[in-house]
DNA sequence: GTGAAAGCGCTAACAT
DNA sequence: ATGTTAGCGCTTTCAC
C-alpha cells in the first residue's frame, strides 16, 4: 500500500526551481514569471501531477468535502436531486459525502455528531420528518460550516434555504380539481411540522377558501409520506360522512397509494374520485389511469442548493438567503371528470 | 472562516504531557498506562476532540474516501445499491463520494482523469454501457488503488466482482412463463457488450434449449435499458412472422414499456401475451396487471461490495474474487394465462 | 520574481 | 510507558 504520487516536489526537483515558486505557479497568484509559470504549468501535465487534497486541506484547513443529509436516497425526487447537487459538485471539483437518515432524527443526531467537522466544507441538508430539535444544525453553523437545507427545511434556522413553491403547487393543483367541477376535496398530507406540508396544507387552503368551497375536518389526514399511508388514509376518507369527490395528496406515492386503495374499491378514478399528486414521479405515466400531479424542479434545487453552499464556502460575505422554485401543473387522466 | 477544532497539541497542553502519547492513547496502540489512556479518551470527550482526516491522511497517505462511478442513481435498482453502500461506508468510518456518469463512457474517463487518486482510498463501480476501452480502470489498479465492480462489471478485469445470479434468475423466469405454457418467447435485451446482459440472454437459452422450445432470431433484441426501448421493442416484436406469445425483458423498466405498448395495442396482458421482467422495481406492484419479475439483491449488492473493498483497503492479503449474489422469482399477473 | 523556512495536525521512528 | 523529533505535501510569510 506504499503509493508515491507526483508532488510539487518532484516537479521543482525536475525544473530546478522552489517548491514554493511551483505552488504559486499553478495556482496563477502572486507574481509569477509567465515563463516559469508556462514551464511549470507544462511540467505538471507532463508528471500528471494531482494535488494531495490532504495537504492544502491541512494547510486550508478545508477538505474539498461537502456534506448531504437527507432521509432516503430511493425515491425519484431524492435521487434526482441528489444528482444536481453532483453535477454542480463535480464541475467545481468537490466531492460530495453522503449521509442517509432513513428518516431517524435520531440518526440525523447521530450523523451530525460523529461529523468530523474538519472533514467537510459545508451540509446539504433535508431534515428527517420525526419531530427532533434542531439545535445541533445551529451548533453546526456556530462552528462556522455553512449549511443550505432543500426542500425539507428547518423553519427557525438562519441558513438558506432552496424549496419549490409548494403554496402556488397546491393552490393550483386544488384549483385544476375544482375547475374539473370536484366540490369536495379532501388532503392527504404528509407528517405535521414539515414546513413543506404545511405550505401545501395552506395552498389547499386558499384555493378552497377563495372558491368558497367547504373544507370539512374529516377530509383532512395527516401521516406518513409511502404509498401505504396514501392507501389507509384513502380507505378513511371512503367513511367519512359526507365522502369527498377528490384528493389531493401531498406526493405522487401517497396519490399512488390511493389509486390502488381506490381501484380496489372499484371506484372510478377520475369520474367518482379525482386524484392529484405532488412531483412528477415517473411512476405517473405509468399508473393506470396516469395520474395529474405537480412537477418539482428537483434537478434545480439540487443544482441551486450546491450552488448556494459552494458560494457561502468560498464568497466572503454570501448572506443566507431563500429561493423558491416554481412547479408546474400536469394534467392527466386522473382528474378527467367525463 | 478561520475555524479552530481541538487537536491532540490541546489536549496533551491540558493533560501535561506528549502529544505522541495523545496520540497513542487515542488509538489504542503500542503499550500506554491504562490510567493515561483513559484520562486521554476522558479529556478528548470533554474538549469533544474530532481527529482531522487530513492530518492522518496526509501522514498514512490515505482519506477515508471511497468513490462510487455508477451511470446514475435515479432509478430503483442504483438508489438501492447505493443506500446499501453508505451503509456499511458509514459504519466502518468512511465517506462515500459519488460520480455519476449518465452512462457515458467519455464521462467515465474524464471522471476517472480528474480523480485524484491521492483523495481516495478505493473504488467501487459500475460500468457505463456504451463501448469502451477499459484500460483506464487497469491503470488505477496498477497505481494501486483497488477497485470493486458491482452489477456491470468489467469483464476481462482481475478485480473482485459483486454480481447477483443473473443466468439463474433468467434461467428460472423463462421456465416460470414456460410452465405456464407460453411457448413463443422473446428476450428484449440490454446493450450486448454488459456482462449481465449476456448472462441473462444465456439463462434464457439455456432455459429454452433445455425445453426444446425454438428461438426465433427475430425474437431476441438488443436496444437500450429504458422504458421507452421497451416499448419500441416490443411493437418491433408484435411485427414477427412468428409473433410471440411471451416477453422475458431484461429489466423492469423496458418490461413495463413494453405493457405499456402492448395495451395500447389493446393486447392483453397474461392471457394473450405473457411478461416477465427483472430487479423487481416498486413500480411492479404499481401497474396493471402487475408484474412478474426475478428480484434483485440490490442493498446486499451494495454491502457485499463496499465490504470487500474495505477489506482490500485494509487487509495486507485479500485477493480478487468474485461474489455471485441469489435471485428470487416473484410471481404476480403479468404471467397469469387464464 | 523567486527561494528558504515555518507550520497546518498527526504518526512513527528513535530515545530514554 | 512516555517524550522528542522528523516529516507527510502544501501554502505563505519573510527575505533577497
Amino acid at each position: 500500500m506504499k503509493r508515491h504520487f507526483v508532488t510539487i516536489k518532484d516537479i521543482a526537483r525536475e525544473l530546478k526551481i522552489s517548491v514554493a515558486t511551483v505552488s504559486r505557479a499553478l495556482r496563477d497568484t502572486y507574481d509569477v514569471n509567465q515563463e516559469t509559470r508556462q514551464l511549470v504549468l507544462r511540467k505538471a501535465e507532463e508528471m500528471n501531477y494531482k494535488p494531495n487534497f490532504n495537504a492544502t486541506g491541512l494547510v486550508k484547513n478545508s477538505s474539498h468535502n461537502i456534506g448531504i443529509i437527507l432521509p432516503t436516497i430511493t425515491n425519484y425526487y431524492f435521487s434526482t436531486v441528489v444528482t444536481g447537487i453532483q453535477e454542480v459538485a463535480y464541475q467545481r471539483g468537490y466531492n460530495i459525502v453522503l449521509y442517509i437518515t432513513n428518516d431517524s432524527a435520531e440518526r440525523e443526531k447521530d450523523i451530525l455528531n460523529d461529523l468530523s467537522l474538519g472533514n467537510i466544507d459545508g451540509l446539504l441538508v433535508s431534515v428527517s420528518s420525526q419531530p427532533g430539535q434542531n439545535d445541533h444544525f445551529e451548533q453546526i453553523i456556530a462552528d462556522g460550516i455553512p449549511i443550505v437545507f432543500f426542500d425539507r427545511v428547518a423553519p427557525d434556522i438562519k441558513a438558506s434555504k432552496i424549496m419549490q413553491d409548494d403554496y402556488q403547487g397546491a393552490y393550483e393543483a386544488v384549483e385544476h380539481l375544482i375547475g374539473q367541477g370536484y366540490k369536495k376535496i379532501a388532503h392527504i398530507a404528509g407528517p405535521s411540522g414539515l414546513l413543506f406540508t404545511e405550505r401545501r396544507m395552506e395552498g389547499f387552503m386558499a384555493a378552497m377558501k377563495e372558491h368558497r368551497l367547504p373544507v370539512k375536518d374529516e377530509w383532512i389526514i395527516h401521516s406518513g409520506f409511502s404509498m401505504d399511508f396514501g392507501r389507509r388514509d384513502t380507505l378513511q376518507l371512503l367513511q367519512c360522512k359526507t365522502r369527498p369527490d377528490a384528493i389531493f395528496a401531498v406526493n405522487d406515492r401517497k396519490a399512488v397509494g390511493a389509486m390502488l386503495a381506490l381501484k380496489q374499491q372499484h371506484i372510478n378514478i377520475g369520474r367518482q374520485m379525482g386524484i392529484i399528486g405532488f412531483t412528477n414521479d415517473p411512476m405517473c405515466e405509468i399508473i393506470s389511469p396516469t395520474l395529474t400531479t405537480v412537477e418539482e424542479p428537483a434537478l434545480e434545487v439540487g443544482r441551486k442548493s450546491c450552488e448556494f453552499l459552494l458560494n457561502h464556502i468560498n464568497k466572503k460575505n454570501f448572506p443566507p438567503q431563500e429561493l423558491t422554485l416554481p412547479t408546474k401543473l400536469i394534467v392527466r387522466e386522473s382528474t378527467r371528470r367525463k
